[in-house]
DNA sequence: ATAATATATGAACAAATATTCATATGTTCA
DNA sequence: TGAACATATGAATATTTGTTCATATATTAT
């Protein structure tokens, strides 16, 4: 039994694939912690921060001395990397060293770098 | 000769890191277009679209109908996808059909995935 | 040609988000 | 204890962005 579709205002022309991919589909809950993940690496100051800690841990000052912007800014990216679980913080005295916490980072840039080589 | 930082209000801890990491971080631009190509990620309704055409190739209506939205939002973006590069129209009278138009997709997705089911 | 259908697109609106500013927290040193 | 410093955070602001609505374009059928 189909679902009724309310919002699109066309027909649909092939009843059998569309239910067929939303059988295969994975749930709602996983696809939106997927964009959710991705969204972190949509962000050039995130992106910058993580490329800076593949070379070396820094702390909050070298990495706003690094990109030049300010420490609370740095800061606050800094924070949701982390919760993201993308970096892991070490408290040294008043001194708090970032470094990368997860190793599919790497890969995932990789793959990206690679996709805009490819454009024209 | 260091620049001059103006917008860090604290002191450089480890002048020696900050240079050394500023000479093999990858130039501004490359961070910023991997930063935009990972942003078409970020969204939920573009991954629901991406995953929908690993199984197969959909015409605009029948994704508006799998993920129940309009087909004004779909197509909005998709355009955002195609100038991407992520997918490509195959036209066939008044129908186009999308399909996925990069193989790095599906790592990136696998990665992706990998990290969240890693979450606590 | 005209109507019907599939898709694309521009403008407007609402929601999300990155940075700034001010300030709080926590640690070291005198 | 108090000053100095490194970092964290809340609120405000400005910008970006996703969806909706109205409408345009393109193709097919009558």
């Amino acid at each position: 039994m189909d679902k009724k579709i309310e919002t699109c205002s066309c027909n649909i022309i092939h009843h059998e694939i569309v239910s067929e991919v939303s059988s295969k589909m994975p749930n709602e809950e996983t696809l939106y912690d997927l964009a959710e993940f991705f969204k972190v690496f949509g962000d050039s100051t995130r992106i910058r921060i993580m490329c800076a800690l593949f070379e070396h841990e820094m702390c909050v000052c070298d990495i706003a001395a690094l990109l030049n912007m300010t420490q609370s800014a740095v800061s606050h990216q800094l924070r949701v990397l982390k919760q993201a679980r993308l970096v892991k913080p070490r408290k040294e005295g008043k001194v708090v060293y970032y470094s990368l916490d997860d190793e599919h980072i790497k890969d995932i840039f990789k793959e990206g770098l690679e996709h805009i080589s490819e454009g024209r």
